[in-house]
This record gives structure tokens, C-alpha cells and sequence, in this order.
DNA sequence: CCCCTGACCCTAA
DNA sequence: GTTAGGGCCAGGG
């Protein structure tokens, strides 16, 4: 498999997350929202989050890259410590995440090229 | 069909 | 800077 992104997927649009995570670079971030704007699916955000749930670990998807808009870990007692593994990968990439989960999204914001640009709206669950 | 929940987001206080 | 409320969409009981 060449492709880091999951062939295990059912549904189109994981398969959609899963593509536009995988381009965001070591050390930089990206927001549920942003990544759900970025494939064409405007306030589906909350079903990225669900997406990235759904995503077997370990993975070859770099999904600690994505973070809540306010510039913290979405944590959660249904994540079985995901938050916490996540909290540790961020750091091993030079990004200072307190102990609380907040961290510095400004500074490491991801700027994605015109190339990944959505071309045309698409519904959460449908192409 | 109704109700509740969720790795969200925006605005207001 | 943080917290609270309402809105958002899809899944599951």
C-alpha cells in the first residue's frame, strides 16, 4: 500500500478525511472545521470528529494534527486515552501542549495550497 | 418517529 | 483569558 490513507473504510467520506489529514505537515495544525471546509463539507465538523473516531490506531494518519478551533485537544472519557497519546505526539513534534490540552494554534496554524481547495460542495456522509 | 449523544463552532457575557 | 448557550449534522436506542 503506497498510500498512508486507510483503505478500511466504508464510507466516502472518511476515505475524504482521512486524505485531507494526511497532507497536513509535521508540526503544524488544523482545526475539525477547517479540514471539514477544506473537502467541501461546510459545518460538518463535528462528523470529521467522528471520522478521526472511527480510525483504527496505531495509524499511518497523522489525525493528532487536527485540533478544536479554541486550540485545544477535544478531550473525552469515550476517547480510551487517545487525547493523552495525542497530547504526547504533539509534543514529539515541537509543539508545546500544557497539561490541560490548550496549545499555541496560531503559531503552528497549517496554510494548505490552492490545489487542495474543495472544487464543489459535498453532503457528510455522501460523494 | 422522538429523544439523546457526540474527538464541533460561533457568539455573547 | 474563560465559561455558557444555541445551532449544526448524523447515528443509535
Amino acid at each position: 500500500m503506497a498510500s498512508p490513507v486507510a483503505a478500511d473504510s466504508g464510507r466516502p467520506f472518511d476515505r475524504r478525511v482521512y486524505a485531507m489529514v494526511a497532507h497536513i505537515p509535521p508540526g503544524q495544525l488544523a482545526t475539525y472545521g477547517q479540514v471539514a471546509e477544506m473537502i467541501g463539507a461546510w459545518g460538518c465538523a463535528r462528523q470529521v470528529g467522528w471520522a478521526l473516531r472511527r480510525l483504527p490506531l496505531p495509524s499511518a494518519v497523522p489525525w493528532h494534527r487536527v485540533v478544536n478551533a479554541q486550540g485545544r485537544i477535544a478531550m473525552s472519557p469515550g476517547r480510551e486515552g487517545s487525547d493523552w497519546m495525542q497530547r504526547e505526539l504533539l509534543l514529539a513534534e515541537g509543539i508545546a501542549v500544557a497539561p490541560d490540552g490548550s496549545l499555541p494554534l496560531a503559531r503552528h496554524r497549517w496554510h494548505p495550497p490552492a490545489a487542495l481547495l474543495p472544487l464543489a460542495a459535498s453532503s457528510c456522509t455522501k460523494d
